[in-house]
DNA sequence: GCGACGAATTGATGTGGATCAAGGCTTTTT
DNA sequence: AAAAAGCCTTGATCCACATCAATTCGTCGC
Protein backbone atom coordinates (compact mmCIF):
# COMPACT_ATOMS: atom_id res chain seq x y z
CA UNK A 1 0.00 0.00 0.00
CA UNK A 2 2.85 2.50 0.91
CA UNK A 3 4.80 1.18 -1.74
CA UNK A 4 1.69 1.96 -4.04
CA UNK A 5 1.39 5.56 -2.77
CA UNK A 6 5.51 6.39 -3.48
CA UNK A 7 5.16 4.84 -6.57
CA UNK A 8 2.66 6.82 -7.91
CA UNK A 9 3.86 9.61 -6.23
CA UNK A 10 7.02 9.23 -8.47
CA UNK A 11 4.79 8.80 -11.20
CA UNK A 12 2.72 11.96 -10.64
CA UNK A 13 6.46 14.06 -9.45
CA UNK A 14 7.46 13.02 -13.35
CA UNK A 15 4.95 14.46 -14.88
CA UNK A 16 5.83 18.20 -12.83
CA UNK A 17 7.24 20.40 -15.41
CA UNK A 18 9.53 21.33 -12.11
CA UNK A 19 10.64 17.34 -12.32
CA UNK A 20 10.65 16.21 -15.96
CA UNK A 21 13.87 14.66 -17.99
CA UNK A 22 15.04 14.16 -14.29
CA UNK A 23 16.80 10.46 -13.82
CA UNK A 24 14.66 8.03 -12.16
CA UNK A 25 17.21 7.47 -9.06
CA UNK A 26 17.43 11.35 -8.85
CA UNK A 27 13.67 11.28 -8.43
CA UNK A 28 13.32 8.70 -5.48
CA UNK A 29 14.53 10.18 -2.93
CA UNK A 30 12.67 13.31 -3.60
CA UNK A 31 9.53 10.78 -4.11
CA UNK A 32 10.42 9.06 -1.05
CA UNK A 33 9.97 12.26 0.89
CA UNK A 34 7.01 13.59 -0.72
CA UNK A 35 3.82 14.01 1.09
CA UNK A 36 0.49 14.22 -0.94
CA UNK A 37 -2.38 16.14 0.45
CA UNK A 38 -5.69 17.12 -0.64
CA UNK A 39 -7.57 20.80 0.11
CA UNK A 40 -11.28 21.01 -0.36
CA UNK A 41 -12.58 24.09 -2.10
CA UNK A 42 -11.74 27.48 -0.20
CA UNK A 43 -9.96 25.82 2.60
CA UNK A 44 -6.49 27.24 4.03
CA UNK A 45 -3.26 25.85 3.29
CA UNK A 46 -0.87 28.05 5.14
CA UNK A 47 -1.15 31.57 6.58
CA UNK A 48 1.46 34.40 5.97
CA UNK A 49 3.84 33.99 8.97
CA UNK A 50 3.49 30.23 9.50
CA UNK A 51 7.01 28.23 9.91
CA UNK A 52 7.61 26.73 6.11
CA UNK A 53 7.59 23.26 5.84
CA UNK A 54 8.82 23.11 1.81
CA UNK A 55 7.90 23.25 -1.57
CA UNK A 56 4.13 22.66 -2.57
CA UNK A 57 3.35 21.17 -6.34
CA UNK A 58 -0.36 21.52 -7.72
CA UNK A 59 -1.28 18.52 -9.15
CA UNK A 60 -5.02 19.08 -9.73
CA UNK A 61 -6.79 22.54 -9.14
CA UNK A 62 -6.25 25.73 -7.91
CA UNK A 63 -4.37 27.88 -5.11
CA UNK A 64 -4.70 31.33 -4.24
CA UNK A 65 -1.72 33.45 -2.61
CA UNK A 66 -2.63 36.45 -1.48
CA UNK A 67 -0.89 38.94 0.32
CA UNK A 68 -3.35 40.28 3.77
CA UNK A 69 -4.32 43.80 4.66
CA UNK A 70 -4.77 45.68 7.83
CA UNK A 71 -8.37 45.85 7.26
CA UNK A 72 -9.25 42.12 6.35
CA UNK A 73 -8.98 42.83 2.64
CA UNK A 74 -6.37 41.24 0.64
CA UNK A 75 -4.25 41.50 -2.48
CA UNK A 76 -4.42 38.14 -4.68
CA UNK A 77 -0.12 37.66 -5.53
CA UNK A 78 -0.52 34.80 -7.89
CA UNK A 79 -2.51 31.54 -8.47
CA UNK A 80 -1.32 28.42 -9.05
CA UNK A 81 -3.08 25.99 -11.30
CA UNK A 82 -1.66 22.32 -12.26
CA UNK A 83 1.77 22.03 -12.30
CA UNK A 84 2.70 24.79 -10.82
CA UNK A 85 4.40 25.13 -7.57
CA UNK A 86 4.88 27.90 -4.54
CA UNK A 87 7.02 28.51 -1.31
CA UNK A 88 9.95 27.02 -2.83
CA UNK A 89 11.49 30.45 -3.00
CA UNK A 90 11.48 30.87 0.91
CA UNK A 91 12.43 27.43 1.43
CA UNK A 92 15.84 28.53 0.75
CA UNK A 93 15.59 31.24 3.20
CA UNK A 94 14.95 31.23 6.76
CA UNK A 95 11.86 33.10 7.11
CA UNK A 96 8.00 32.47 7.51
CA UNK A 97 5.70 32.31 4.36
CA UNK A 98 4.99 35.98 3.33
CA UNK A 99 1.46 34.83 1.43
CA UNK A 100 -1.87 33.19 2.71
CA UNK A 101 -2.59 30.41 0.35
CA UNK A 102 -5.71 28.81 0.08
CA UNK A 103 -7.43 26.52 -2.17
CA UNK A 104 -10.45 27.66 -4.45
CA UNK A 105 -11.13 24.77 -5.90
CA UNK A 106 -11.00 20.63 -4.52
CA UNK A 107 -7.27 20.18 -5.15
CA UNK A 108 -4.82 17.53 -4.77
CA UNK A 109 -1.05 18.85 -3.64
CA UNK A 110 2.26 17.34 -3.16
CA UNK A 111 4.62 18.70 -0.41
CA UNK A 112 8.13 18.43 -0.87
CA UNK A 113 9.99 19.01 3.16
CA UNK A 114 12.74 21.36 2.90
CA UNK A 115 15.22 19.31 3.87
CA UNK A 116 14.22 16.59 1.13
CA UNK A 117 14.46 19.58 -1.43
CA UNK A 118 17.72 20.78 -0.53
CA UNK A 119 19.16 17.73 -0.19
CA UNK A 120 17.94 16.68 -3.83
CA UNK A 121 19.62 20.41 -4.90
CA UNK A 122 23.27 18.81 -3.57
CA UNK A 123 23.05 16.32 -5.98
CA UNK A 124 21.36 17.08 -8.62
CA UNK A 125 22.56 19.92 -10.90
CA UNK A 126 19.97 19.27 -13.38
CA UNK A 127 17.32 19.92 -10.84
CA UNK A 128 19.30 23.07 -9.62
CA UNK A 129 19.19 24.61 -13.09
CA UNK A 130 15.32 23.89 -13.42
CA UNK A 131 15.05 25.62 -9.77
CA UNK A 132 16.76 28.73 -11.31
CA UNK A 133 14.69 28.62 -14.56
CA UNK A 134 11.74 28.60 -12.25
CA UNK A 135 12.08 31.22 -9.88
CA UNK A 136 13.15 33.44 -12.71
CA UNK A 137 10.02 33.03 -14.84
CA UNK A 138 8.27 34.00 -11.42
CA UNK A 139 10.82 37.10 -11.15
CA UNK A 140 9.28 37.82 -14.49
CA UNK A 141 6.28 37.51 -14.24
CA UNK A 142 6.25 39.38 -11.20
CA UNK A 143 7.84 42.65 -12.88
CA UNK A 144 5.21 42.15 -15.54
CA UNK A 145 2.66 42.63 -12.37
CA UNK A 146 4.26 45.13 -10.90
CA UNK A 147 4.07 47.05 -14.43
CA UNK A 148 0.46 46.32 -14.82
CA UNK A 149 -0.51 47.50 -11.48
CA UNK A 150 1.12 50.18 -10.62
CA UNK A 151 1.80 51.89 -14.02
CA UNK A 152 -1.62 52.04 -15.87
CA UNK A 153 -4.87 53.10 -15.03
CA UNK A 154 -7.87 50.45 -14.98
CA UNK A 155 -8.87 50.85 -18.88
CA UNK A 156 -5.48 49.53 -19.28
CA UNK A 157 -4.93 46.87 -16.62
CA UNK A 158 -7.81 45.14 -18.03
CA UNK A 159 -7.27 45.37 -21.69
CA UNK A 160 -3.76 44.02 -20.27
CA UNK A 161 -5.12 41.29 -18.46
CA UNK A 162 -7.48 40.23 -21.77
CA UNK A 163 -4.35 40.59 -24.20
CA UNK A 164 -2.36 37.82 -22.42
CA UNK A 165 -4.94 35.48 -21.57
CA UNK A 166 -5.33 35.21 -25.15
CA UNK A 167 -5.02 31.49 -26.27
CA UNK A 168 -4.45 32.00 -29.39
CA UNK A 169 -2.48 34.56 -31.15
CA UNK A 170 -5.54 35.34 -33.87
CA UNK A 171 -7.24 39.01 -34.11
CA UNK A 172 -10.41 37.82 -32.14
CA UNK A 173 -10.84 35.14 -29.35
CA UNK A 174 -12.31 33.91 -26.36
CA UNK A 175 -11.12 34.15 -22.84
CA UNK A 176 -12.37 32.12 -20.15
CA UNK A 177 -11.79 33.67 -16.77
CA UNK A 178 -10.27 30.57 -14.99
CA UNK A 179 -10.51 32.23 -11.75
CA UNK A 180 -13.49 34.36 -9.55
CA UNK A 181 -13.98 38.03 -11.00
CA UNK A 182 -12.90 39.25 -7.30
CA UNK A 183 -10.19 37.16 -7.58
CA UNK A 184 -8.90 38.64 -10.97
CA UNK A 185 -9.98 42.01 -9.85
CA UNK A 186 -7.81 41.57 -7.07
CA UNK A 187 -5.00 40.59 -9.02
CA UNK A 188 -5.11 43.44 -11.02
CA UNK A 189 -5.65 45.59 -8.16
CA UNK A 190 -9.00 46.79 -8.61
CA UNK A 191 -12.12 46.82 -6.86
CA UNK A 192 -14.42 44.51 -8.36
CA UNK A 193 -16.87 46.94 -8.92
CA UNK A 194 -14.21 48.59 -10.83
CA UNK A 195 -13.46 45.82 -12.83
CA UNK A 196 -17.23 45.12 -13.28
CA UNK A 197 -17.41 48.66 -14.87
CA UNK A 198 -14.83 48.62 -16.75
CA UNK A 199 -15.53 45.42 -19.07
CA UNK A 200 -19.46 47.26 -19.10
CA UNK A 201 -17.52 49.99 -20.30
CA UNK A 202 -15.42 47.75 -23.40
CA UNK A 203 -18.50 46.03 -23.91
CA UNK A 204 -20.59 49.67 -24.42
CA UNK A 205 -17.55 50.38 -26.90
CA UNK A 206 -18.11 47.18 -29.37
CA UNK A 207 -14.49 45.71 -28.32
CA UNK A 208 -15.54 42.47 -26.12
CA UNK A 209 -18.79 40.34 -25.44
CA UNK A 210 -18.75 39.33 -21.62
CA UNK A 211 -21.06 36.18 -21.32
CA UNK A 212 -20.92 34.88 -17.27
CA UNK A 213 -17.08 33.51 -17.11
CA UNK A 214 -16.52 33.80 -20.94
CA UNK A 215 -15.17 36.87 -22.42
CA UNK A 216 -15.22 37.44 -26.59
CA UNK A 217 -12.21 39.88 -27.74
CA UNK A 218 -13.56 40.85 -31.01
CA UNK A 219 -11.01 43.19 -31.99
CA UNK A 220 -7.89 42.81 -30.43
CA UNK A 221 -5.98 45.81 -32.20
CA UNK A 222 -8.50 48.04 -31.76
CA UNK A 223 -9.17 46.90 -28.05
CA UNK A 224 -5.24 47.34 -27.34
CA UNK A 225 -5.40 50.79 -29.21
CA UNK A 226 -8.41 52.38 -27.45
CA UNK A 227 -6.29 51.78 -23.77
CA UNK A 228 -3.45 53.78 -25.28
CA UNK B 1 48.57 44.01 -19.01
CA UNK B 2 45.98 41.37 -19.64
CA UNK B 3 46.98 39.39 -17.35
CA UNK B 4 46.99 42.07 -14.45
CA UNK B 5 43.30 42.86 -15.72
CA UNK B 6 42.04 39.15 -15.54
CA UNK B 7 43.96 39.04 -12.29
CA UNK B 8 42.01 42.00 -10.79
CA UNK B 9 38.71 40.55 -12.32
CA UNK B 10 39.37 37.28 -10.18
CA UNK B 11 40.28 38.74 -7.54
CA UNK B 12 36.77 41.34 -7.02
CA UNK B 13 34.79 38.60 -8.53
CA UNK B 14 35.58 37.01 -5.07
CA UNK B 15 34.64 39.02 -2.47
CA UNK B 16 31.29 39.52 -4.44
CA UNK B 17 28.55 37.73 -1.94
CA UNK B 18 27.66 35.93 -5.18
CA UNK B 19 30.98 34.22 -5.23
CA UNK B 20 32.62 34.06 -2.20
CA UNK B 21 33.15 30.97 -1.20
CA UNK B 22 33.54 29.19 -4.78
CA UNK B 23 36.90 27.48 -5.47
CA UNK B 24 39.66 29.08 -7.38
CA UNK B 25 39.49 27.29 -10.51
CA UNK B 26 35.74 27.27 -10.38
CA UNK B 27 36.36 31.30 -10.00
CA UNK B 28 38.90 30.74 -12.89
CA UNK B 29 37.03 30.51 -16.02
CA UNK B 30 34.13 32.75 -15.06
CA UNK B 31 36.59 35.84 -14.47
CA UNK B 32 38.52 34.85 -17.71
CA UNK B 33 34.98 35.63 -19.44
CA UNK B 34 33.81 38.78 -17.74
CA UNK B 35 34.64 41.91 -18.87
CA UNK B 36 34.96 45.37 -16.58
CA UNK B 37 33.23 48.18 -17.25
CA UNK B 38 32.41 51.77 -15.93
CA UNK B 39 29.73 53.93 -16.26
CA UNK B 40 29.11 57.53 -15.30
CA UNK B 41 26.08 59.35 -13.37
CA UNK B 42 23.00 59.15 -15.43
CA UNK B 43 24.37 57.05 -18.13
CA UNK B 44 22.37 54.72 -19.61
CA UNK B 45 23.47 50.86 -19.04
CA UNK B 46 20.66 49.55 -20.95
CA UNK B 47 17.32 49.85 -21.99
CA UNK B 48 13.83 47.55 -21.62
CA UNK B 49 13.94 45.43 -25.10
CA UNK B 50 17.65 45.57 -25.44
CA UNK B 51 19.10 41.73 -26.05
CA UNK B 52 20.61 40.45 -22.70
CA UNK B 53 24.21 40.33 -22.85
CA UNK B 54 24.65 38.66 -19.11
CA UNK B 55 24.36 38.93 -15.69
CA UNK B 56 25.85 42.53 -14.03
CA UNK B 57 27.73 43.22 -10.82
CA UNK B 58 27.62 46.35 -9.24
CA UNK B 59 31.18 46.30 -7.57
CA UNK B 60 31.28 50.25 -6.59
CA UNK B 61 28.82 53.03 -7.05
CA UNK B 62 24.75 52.19 -7.46
CA UNK B 63 22.25 51.66 -10.53
CA UNK B 64 18.59 51.83 -10.90
CA UNK B 65 16.34 49.62 -12.17
CA UNK B 66 13.08 51.11 -13.85
CA UNK B 67 10.02 50.58 -15.81
CA UNK B 68 9.59 53.07 -18.17
CA UNK B 69 5.70 54.31 -18.51
CA UNK B 70 3.94 55.42 -21.54
CA UNK B 71 3.78 59.20 -21.08
CA UNK B 72 7.40 59.40 -20.15
CA UNK B 73 6.88 58.62 -15.87
CA UNK B 74 8.99 55.66 -14.59
CA UNK B 75 9.13 53.17 -11.82
CA UNK B 76 11.70 52.60 -10.08
CA UNK B 77 12.12 48.69 -9.44
CA UNK B 78 15.48 48.56 -7.27
CA UNK B 79 18.31 50.11 -6.48
CA UNK B 80 21.30 48.09 -6.98
CA UNK B 81 24.60 48.98 -4.52
CA UNK B 82 27.81 47.34 -4.14
CA UNK B 83 27.59 43.58 -4.23
CA UNK B 84 24.12 43.67 -5.75
CA UNK B 85 23.56 42.07 -9.19
CA UNK B 86 20.75 42.38 -11.99
CA UNK B 87 20.20 40.92 -15.37
CA UNK B 88 20.59 37.37 -14.04
CA UNK B 89 17.13 36.19 -13.39
CA UNK B 90 16.49 36.87 -17.48
CA UNK B 91 19.85 35.77 -19.38
CA UNK B 92 17.97 32.28 -18.31
CA UNK B 93 14.87 33.41 -20.42
CA UNK B 94 15.09 33.53 -23.50
CA UNK B 95 13.63 37.35 -23.75
CA UNK B 96 14.77 40.77 -23.66
CA UNK B 97 15.47 43.49 -20.85
CA UNK B 98 12.54 43.80 -18.56
CA UNK B 99 13.25 47.03 -17.18
CA UNK B 100 15.71 49.90 -17.83
CA UNK B 101 19.17 50.20 -15.95
CA UNK B 102 20.54 53.51 -15.31
CA UNK B 103 23.77 54.50 -12.99
CA UNK B 104 22.77 56.78 -10.12
CA UNK B 105 26.19 57.61 -9.13
CA UNK B 106 29.72 57.04 -11.03
CA UNK B 107 30.21 52.83 -10.93
CA UNK B 108 32.09 50.26 -11.60
CA UNK B 109 30.30 47.15 -13.01
CA UNK B 110 31.68 43.47 -13.99
CA UNK B 111 29.79 41.75 -16.82
CA UNK B 112 29.14 38.14 -16.99
CA UNK B 113 28.12 36.50 -20.55
CA UNK B 114 25.24 34.70 -20.85
CA UNK B 115 27.17 31.96 -22.04
CA UNK B 116 29.94 32.14 -18.99
CA UNK B 117 27.60 31.84 -16.94
CA UNK B 118 25.75 29.52 -17.76
CA UNK B 119 28.70 27.48 -18.49
CA UNK B 120 29.76 27.91 -15.15
CA UNK B 121 26.49 26.75 -13.74
CA UNK B 122 26.27 23.88 -15.44
CA UNK B 123 30.14 22.79 -13.71
CA UNK B 124 29.28 24.00 -9.87
CA UNK B 125 26.71 23.01 -8.04
CA UNK B 126 28.02 25.36 -5.50
CA UNK B 127 27.05 28.31 -7.97
CA UNK B 128 24.28 26.99 -8.73
CA UNK B 129 23.03 26.92 -5.06
CA UNK B 130 24.41 30.96 -4.08
CA UNK B 131 22.04 31.66 -7.80
CA UNK B 132 18.96 29.59 -6.21
CA UNK B 133 19.72 31.88 -3.06
CA UNK B 134 20.09 34.95 -4.46
CA UNK B 135 17.08 35.03 -6.82
CA UNK B 136 14.87 33.89 -3.99
CA UNK B 137 16.14 36.72 -1.91
CA UNK B 138 14.95 38.57 -4.76
CA UNK B 139 11.44 37.23 -4.99
CA UNK B 140 11.20 37.90 -1.36
CA UNK B 141 12.22 41.17 -1.65
CA UNK B 142 9.37 41.99 -4.45
CA UNK B 143 6.74 40.66 -2.31
CA UNK B 144 7.47 42.98 0.03
CA UNK B 145 7.40 45.65 -1.79
CA UNK B 146 4.13 45.02 -3.71
CA UNK B 147 2.77 44.64 -0.20
CA UNK B 148 3.92 48.02 0.58
CA UNK B 149 2.80 49.71 -3.27
CA UNK B 150 -0.46 47.88 -3.12
CA UNK B 151 -1.63 47.80 0.13
CA UNK B 152 -0.72 50.48 2.03
CA UNK B 153 -1.56 54.19 1.98
CA UNK B 154 1.01 57.13 1.89
CA UNK B 155 1.68 57.45 5.66
CA UNK B 156 2.07 53.85 5.89
CA UNK B 157 4.46 53.54 3.15
CA UNK B 158 7.13 56.03 3.94
CA UNK B 159 7.15 54.76 7.63
CA UNK B 160 7.73 51.57 6.59
CA UNK B 161 10.50 52.47 4.27
CA UNK B 162 11.64 54.26 6.51
CA UNK B 163 11.71 51.24 9.41
CA UNK B 164 13.16 48.63 6.72
CA UNK B 165 15.82 51.60 6.91
CA UNK B 166 16.88 50.95 9.99
CA UNK B 167 20.71 50.64 10.33
CA UNK B 168 20.87 49.53 14.29
CA UNK B 169 17.36 47.99 16.60
CA UNK B 170 17.11 50.76 18.72
CA UNK B 171 14.26 52.76 19.13
CA UNK B 172 16.34 55.63 17.83
CA UNK B 173 17.99 55.89 14.87
CA UNK B 174 19.24 58.13 11.57
CA UNK B 175 18.56 56.78 8.30
CA UNK B 176 21.07 58.25 5.29
CA UNK B 177 18.98 57.91 1.92
CA UNK B 178 20.89 56.62 -0.49
CA UNK B 179 18.89 57.82 -3.40
CA UNK B 180 17.51 61.05 -4.15
CA UNK B 181 14.14 61.38 -2.89
CA UNK B 182 12.37 61.48 -6.87
CA UNK B 183 14.15 57.97 -6.87
CA UNK B 184 12.93 56.89 -3.48
CA UNK B 185 9.54 58.26 -4.13
CA UNK B 186 9.31 56.45 -7.33
CA UNK B 187 10.09 53.46 -5.74
CA UNK B 188 7.26 53.88 -2.94
CA UNK B 189 5.03 54.55 -5.75
CA UNK B 190 4.37 58.26 -4.89
CA UNK B 191 4.61 61.33 -6.75
CA UNK B 192 7.36 63.21 -5.26
CA UNK B 193 5.39 65.92 -4.00
CA UNK B 194 3.96 63.23 -1.62
CA UNK B 195 6.67 61.99 -0.38
CA UNK B 196 7.50 65.61 0.76
CA UNK B 197 4.70 66.14 2.71
CA UNK B 198 4.09 62.88 4.57
CA UNK B 199 8.07 63.50 5.81
CA UNK B 200 6.65 67.09 6.42
CA UNK B 201 3.61 65.76 7.87
CA UNK B 202 5.73 63.29 10.10
CA UNK B 203 8.29 65.98 11.05
CA UNK B 204 5.09 68.07 12.29
CA UNK B 205 4.12 65.40 14.58
CA UNK B 206 7.35 64.75 16.00
CA UNK B 207 8.26 61.56 15.05
CA UNK B 208 11.17 62.47 13.06
CA UNK B 209 12.98 65.14 12.05
CA UNK B 210 14.34 65.71 8.86
CA UNK B 211 17.88 67.56 8.01
CA UNK B 212 18.65 67.57 4.03
CA UNK B 213 19.37 63.31 3.22
CA UNK B 214 19.71 62.41 6.51
CA UNK B 215 16.29 61.51 8.68
CA UNK B 216 16.62 61.10 12.42
CA UNK B 217 13.71 58.67 13.49
CA UNK B 218 13.12 59.66 17.59
CA UNK B 219 10.95 56.81 18.18
CA UNK B 220 10.28 53.95 16.22
CA UNK B 221 7.53 52.47 18.18
CA UNK B 222 5.24 55.49 18.20
CA UNK B 223 6.28 56.23 14.35
CA UNK B 224 4.70 52.60 13.04
CA UNK B 225 1.90 53.71 15.63
CA UNK B 226 1.35 56.64 13.49
CA UNK B 227 0.76 54.72 10.54
CA UNK B 228 -1.60 52.16 12.06
C1' DG C 1 31.42 84.14 -4.43
C1' DC C 2 28.35 84.28 -8.37
C1' DG C 3 25.33 82.36 -11.59
C1' DA C 4 22.74 78.47 -13.09
C1' DC C 5 20.47 74.40 -13.08
C1' DG C 6 18.31 70.52 -10.94
C1' DA C 7 16.18 68.96 -6.50
C1' DA C 8 13.01 69.74 -3.07
C1' DT C 9 9.23 72.14 -0.95
C1' DT C 10 4.72 74.29 -0.62
C1' DG C 11 0.15 75.68 -2.16
C1' DA C 12 -4.14 75.25 -5.03
C1' DT C 13 -6.91 72.32 -7.72
C1' DG C 14 -8.67 68.14 -10.04
C1' DT C 15 -9.90 63.31 -10.62
C1' DG C 16 -9.62 58.15 -10.85
C1' DG C 17 -11.05 54.74 -8.58
C1' DA C 18 -12.56 53.31 -3.76
C1' DT C 19 -16.37 52.93 -0.92
C1' DC C 20 -21.10 52.55 0.46
C1' DA C 21 -25.56 50.85 -0.67
C1' DA C 22 -29.09 48.35 -3.01
C1' DG C 23 -30.78 45.13 -6.25
C1' DG C 24 -30.41 41.17 -9.71
C1' DC C 25 -28.33 36.74 -10.83
C1' DT C 26 -26.14 32.08 -10.03
C1' DT C 27 -25.04 28.39 -7.60
C1' DT C 28 -25.50 25.38 -3.76
C1' DT C 29 -28.30 23.36 -0.09
C1' DT C 30 -32.07 20.91 1.60
C1' DA D 1 -38.50 23.43 -6.21
C1' DA D 2 -37.81 26.63 -2.74
C1' DA D 3 -34.55 28.91 0.12
C1' DA D 4 -30.08 30.59 1.29
C1' DA D 5 -25.75 32.29 0.36
C1' DG D 6 -22.51 34.17 -2.55
C1' DC D 7 -21.33 36.59 -6.69
C1' DC D 8 -21.87 40.20 -9.75
C1' DT D 9 -23.66 44.56 -11.37
C1' DT D 10 -25.21 49.34 -11.17
C1' DG D 11 -25.70 53.87 -9.05
C1' DA D 12 -24.29 57.83 -5.90
C1' DT D 13 -20.78 59.82 -3.25
C1' DC D 14 -16.18 60.79 -1.46
C1' DC D 15 -11.30 61.28 -0.75
C1' DA D 16 -6.30 60.20 -1.23
C1' DC D 17 -3.19 61.27 -4.08
C1' DA D 18 -1.71 63.23 -8.60
C1' DT D 19 -1.04 67.19 -11.11
C1' DC D 20 -0.03 71.92 -12.07
C1' DA D 21 2.34 76.03 -10.72
C1' DA D 22 5.41 78.86 -8.19
C1' DT D 23 9.19 79.47 -5.04
C1' DT D 24 13.16 78.16 -2.43
C1' DC D 25 17.10 75.40 -1.53
C1' DG D 26 21.41 73.16 -2.56
C1' DT D 27 25.23 72.14 -5.33
C1' DC D 28 28.40 72.48 -8.92
C1' DG D 29 31.23 74.90 -12.40
C1' DC D 30 33.73 78.85 -13.15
Amino acid sequence: MILETRHSIHEILSRQPMFRGLAADELRDIANGTREYRAKKNEIIFHRGDAVEGMHVVVMGQVKLSLPSSQGAEKVVHVCGPGNTFGEAVAFLDKPYPVNAQATAESLLLLIPKRVLLDALELSNNLCRKMISSLSVRLHEMISDMETCLLRNSVQRVVCFLVQSAPESGDAFEVSLTASKQTIASQLNLAPETFSRVLGQLSEAGLIQVRGRRIAVLDRQRLIGFSG
